[in-house]
DNA sequence: ATATAATAACTAATCACATTAGTTAAGTCA
DNA sequence: TGACTTAACTAATGTGATTAGTTATTATAT
């Protein structure tokens, strides 16, 4: 009966390995507790809900992402950098499926905590964008386009949905072509 | 204990009903049992567990969009009948959660049931897309874009994940409009 | 018609969690 | 050292899936 200092950033990265080793929807407090060598009921000196843990895991995920996207758009700018972060998203949401699945349905506005976390990657976001021309407002559904099609086609990815044997990899660098000339037509627009 | 004679059609379209009341998360054979007023063992008469609900449910919902999706493309072709068939989606997914939830992850691949689920409407994106002049190769990844597109896009409709208070049907609309004129950029090509 | 078989209900039981309640030992700090 | 707080623990509860075993109802075959 040891106390053994768990902390909580231990029990959030301790959920997010074994998320993405077994789904998010089979991860179980017994599953995290046993992993720390401890009793599920222990768990709730720490948190106060399974739930909890997965919206800490969505908190997480984007902020995690938000630094691996910083790094991909470092010396590059315009729809190279975009690219970039969107390889960046693409690469961190198929290495941490669990996470990534937390992460799914994100709103900024639903707490502080919340909108601090993807602060740095929306700041990021505009940086790249604003100089494409393109009206704010455009800009403003853009990244929901954007959001919507990384967030979708990775669920696919990480999911299994493509049986094709056609290559992913060519898809989605010619979904990011189409999706980036489509939005070069809106250059100049507003 | 009168014999109801319950079909696998009425499991199948209660539990569709109940799962995009309560989420499919929430749909329990319980649940499903009460509403068909017999007790959940019972169930087991007819189906051999929850997943295989959902499963069903995955299949249904994507003969039921090819359907609304065959509608909404009579008498247009080319850009006009995508458009139309992309918001034949949005409305059948905006307004039957459950079931648009357990068609997320779907793979034609896997059994000659789910293939059959999408024949038709497979049939028909063909026979909208072969007539722009994109090669075939490329007609393959572009239904991979819209297919992430729009389940992404809904997904966070569905889930309350936009909170802006900009307009969702505009951005939708603004998606389209991008994705559609990027893929003008790959007529002639290849 | 009647005996037999198959089916679809039922109740009772098991199992696997999440979560709560109550207890106790281990560290903290005046 | 002694009171306090904390982080473990065990025991108990509740929910829901699933299985086992039973029985009444319907269908089928003689």
């Amino acid at each position: 009966m040891s106390k053994n200092n768990i902390s909580d950033e231990l029990i959030i990265t301790t959920s997010a390995r074994l998320s993405s080793e077994v789904g998010l929807n089979n991860l179980s407090l017994k599953m995290i507790a046993e992993e720390l060598n401890i009793k599920s009921p222990s768990l709730y000196n720490h948190i106060s809900s399974l739930d909890e843990i997965k919206e800490k895991l969505m908190i997480y995920g984007w902020k995690e992402l938000g630094e691996k996207a910083t790094e991909s758009a470092v010396g590059v700018a315009g729809y190279e950098a975009l690219r970039n972060m969107c390889y960046a998203f693409y690469d961190y949401a198929t290495n941490n499926k669990g996470v990534f699945t937390a992460m799914l349905w994100y709103n900024k506005f639903e707490s502080e905590e919340k909108n601090e976390a993807t602060t740095k990657l929306f700041s990021l976001l505009f940086r790249v964008l604003q100089p494409l021309n393109i009206s704010d407002n455009n800009i403003e559904h853009i990244i929901r386009t954007l959001r919507g099609f990384l967030e979708g086609f990775v669920l696919l990815v990480n999911n299994n949905a493509f049986g094709n044997p056609i290559s992913i990899k060519e898809s989605f660098d010619l979904s990011l072509d189409i999706i980036f000339n489509g939005m070069k037509s809106l250059e100049g627009v507003e």
